[in-house]
DNA sequence: CGGACGTTTCGGCGCCCGCCGAACCGTGTC
DNA sequence: GACACGGTTCGGCGGGCGCCGAAACGTCCG
């Protein structure tokens, strides 16, 4: 993969728009994401093929229906790391994307309250986590975060685990902090953001509202937050 | 600074190779990147000045000379990763992009050799330095690397420090690996491998050699990595 | 079996954008 | 002051590529 193809791919508004639908970390169809990015089916069916011959994308073919995800977790780093890069000051005039409709601004609100990136919690309960994790030390943030011993067993007490690979070399990191862009925070990633995610979702403490990438904090969650992390909304 | 807007500027050969050679961290005339990428200087002229706009890269007017470098080690890095991408299998075709000439053939002996990347070493000497830090315990590897007690006092007593912001929310990281991709193995980047390259130029423990990335290694510079961090090339 | 639906392939249109050469400007040199 | 040289601006050319609609294919359902 050159650069030049790689920076091609997500150049096109099109394809960066299935990109960054893909960053809540589903499984979309071809029709879905055609619809979400205002082409018809036959341009998304192409562009599609493009990325996923790429290795950004894997495809899951079931039945009638093309289901198309990212193709893990770098391509998701990959995209955040690209999307944050920081715009130089001249752009001042028009600084955020115009709310446009009220819809818009609802689903804008609720996901900067609570949200998913990729695979892991964002958001301002993305950061509060975060937050409140170092508070506790189970994660330490010394040139880089890292989870303490205190972080594993507690874990552990959660009755989750990381994945065997993780924080081996090849592996994904362990634990990885990312630049929240409606904070301009932190919040946790990695094998452990993922982890922490998998189970709340297992457990009803947070699920998905609407299409899109936004989260709905349950009593329970709000409760085991608490419990377990000091956390309150 | 939008996703497509960011990829599209990598997306184009001509820029592309612009970005690549800066990645040897020095600056760079206009006239020197045209030739380098084959294009007439007024096209040269224009691609920087969009690179310049989107703060990849930053200037400098000496005279009638426009001096050009990357804007930071964090547009490095960027660039790095997209072109580290993993390719999917199916480009088994062409492995090696062709020696073409004998004079490439040797200049690419050389960066293997040894290099820069865009501030820190590379090539198999900067791997072996990452092995020889790892092994006197300097560095740590343990979830992601670090900059352990002993590699803090033994930059010290080199008489080097690292710059104040390091390892600051906002800051570089003190250090990071950075995979080698002639190598295959990781190397050592951030506050620390930049501080390391810095100090071993300024020594004189190595030199530039032709206008690329290549690095010779003097004998002082032998003798000092011998007896500082025991490598033997 | 027939119709609806999601997806794919193909041909063709239109626009964007990278490229160049020519003319021009400012700087350094003889 | 004249000339060389690096860089920039501008107009215009050409190719690549994203888009669509039409037609075809496969799957699911009645």
């Amino acid at each position: 993969m050159s650069l030049t193809h790689l920076a091609g791919l997500l150049a096109d508004p099109t394809r960066a728009a299935f990109c960054t639908a893909l960053l809540d970390g589903r499984a979309w169809t071809a029709g879905e994401l055609a619809r979400h990015a205002r082409v018809a089916p036959s341009t998304a069916s192409e562009q599609l093929s493009r990325l996923i011959a790429a290795g950004l994308l894997a495809e899951e073919r079931q039945g009638r229906h093309r289901y198309v995800r990212l193709a893990g977790p770098e391509v998701a780093t990959l995209i955040e790391d690209l999307a944050s890069f920081p715009v130089p000051a001249e752009s001042a005039g028009r600084s955020s994307p115009a709310p446009g409709s009220l819809r818009e601004a609802t689903r804008m609100s609720a996901e900067a309250r609570a949200r998913t990136c990729y695979d892991h919690l964002a958001g301002r309960l993305g950061v509060a986590v975060r937050d409140a994790a170092l508070a506790r030390g189970l994660v330490a943030d010394e040139d880089g975060p890292a989870l303490t011993g205190r972080g594993r067993s507690w874990l552990a007490e959660l009755g989750a685990e990381l994945p065997a690979r993780a924080g081996r070399p090849g592996g994904r990191p362990v634990v990885r902090t990312c630049l929240d862009w409606t904070e301009r925070r932190s919040h946790l990633g990695g094998a452990f953001g993922a982890v922490l995610f998998r189970t709340a979702l297992d457990r009803s403490w947070v699920e998905r509202i609407g299409t899109g990438r936004a989260l709905r904090v349950t009593p329970d969650g709000e409760r085991a937050l608490r419990d377990l992390l000091g956390v309150t909304l």
